[in-house]
DNA sequence: GTCTATACGCAGATAGAC
DNA sequence: GTCTATCTGCGTATAGAC
């Protein structure tokens, strides 16, 4: 039992996660983040140095974590198109389980002191690069043609990022649809050499 | 002389922009955005009523902006592909133009009053009906073969919204060549049909 | 680990002269 | 339209008991 017990520290980034992407990391107080976890104000500085420090942790949540569980796919054997079919898919569904995390994220990062900041903006950044990486794989084997692989990059963690900007569960579209449809418009379509002539 | 002379209010709007994109609109006080135009806090107050209501120009500047002066060229003459085509392109340089905003719009949306972020959000929501609008023609013309219009269309607005996210002027890479290669990603390869057999 | 009580600084906003 | 001076409240953070 050396990692158990992720209770209380835990439950108040998921709390606080909530309250940030309701109403905004400003306009949120700590008194209102302890409530939505039922203790006082000023128990939370026992957990946190700070209210940017829980940002901060909220933050982590959705660059560190699938960079440790969702990159890993891309080491896995297969072709570089079954292995990016995995990372769309591994992607799409950690931004389904983390919406408001990664809507927090997005929206109050500007939030983060620079040193924090540049933590994440650092995770990103992997992650992107090792994108970049199958795509480039993909060209060599010739199962992709795209004339820039960076460009490429770009645009599909883009897409893929997008995601949590818009989905909504209550809506005639399920996740499974997205990641089926997602698949097909990355791989199939934005990845995969015109036929020529 | 009906809607001429646009200097301060302008001005004030465009500084505003930039010191809220480097250090975050919740950090810059109003002090701050004075300093950058040449005068004292107080008298920003003559020219707004409110710090957000700074923020709400800036946001009002990229979304009401491009559906003024970028969706007429949906209407224009032209095929499906032409008028994508054409859109993409003055997406992209608009994001350039107005990169400051653009960040900021995307990043502090969060501190905007609910109703002011409704009128926001209602200018993003119309936006975005008129590009699947053009998939959803060019389908029928049989120039663009998406299994569904509707994702397509979020998958290319995130594609060319994420674009102000990553650019940097100072680079290895030059706004045009991000128009061609987008253009290329768009048109000719998300939206194509794939050939058959 | 959580509480009550409180310090305190800062940023948004106002009043009124020029 | 811009200034100086000032108010005011709120929200983070601390002290110290339980």
């Amino acid at each position: 039992m050396t990692a158990v017990s992720r209770t209380r520290r835990d439950e108040i980034v998921a709390a606080a996660a909530r309250t940030f992407a309701r109403d905004g990391y400003t306009a949120v107080g700590m008194r209102d983040v302890a409530e939505a976890v039922g203790i006082r104000g000023a128990s939370l500085y026992h957990h946190f140095a700070s209210k940017e420090e829980i940002l901060y942790a909220v933050c982590l949540s959705v660059t560190q974590e699938p960079n440790e569980q969702t990159l890993p796919l891309l080491d896995a054997p297969g072709t570089p198109t079954q292995r990016m079919a995995a990372l769309v898919r591994a992607h799409l569904e950690h931004l389904h389980r983390r919406q408001v995390e990664h809507l927090v994220a997005l929206h109050e990062m500007a939030s983060l002191t620079p040193e924090h900041r540049a933590v994440v903006d650092e995770h990103r950044r992997f992650y992107q690069r090792r994108v970049r990486d199958v795509v480039a794989a993909g060209m060599a084997t010739g199962e992709f043609g795209v004339p820039d692989a960076r460009l490429a990059a770009f645009a599909i963690c883009d897409v893929l990022n997008g995601f949590s900007n818009w989905f909504h569960d209550d809506r005639d579209l399920a996740v499974e649809d997205v990641v089926v449809g997602y698949v097909d418009l990355v791989v199939d379509r934005l990845l995969r050499p015109r036929t020529v002539t």
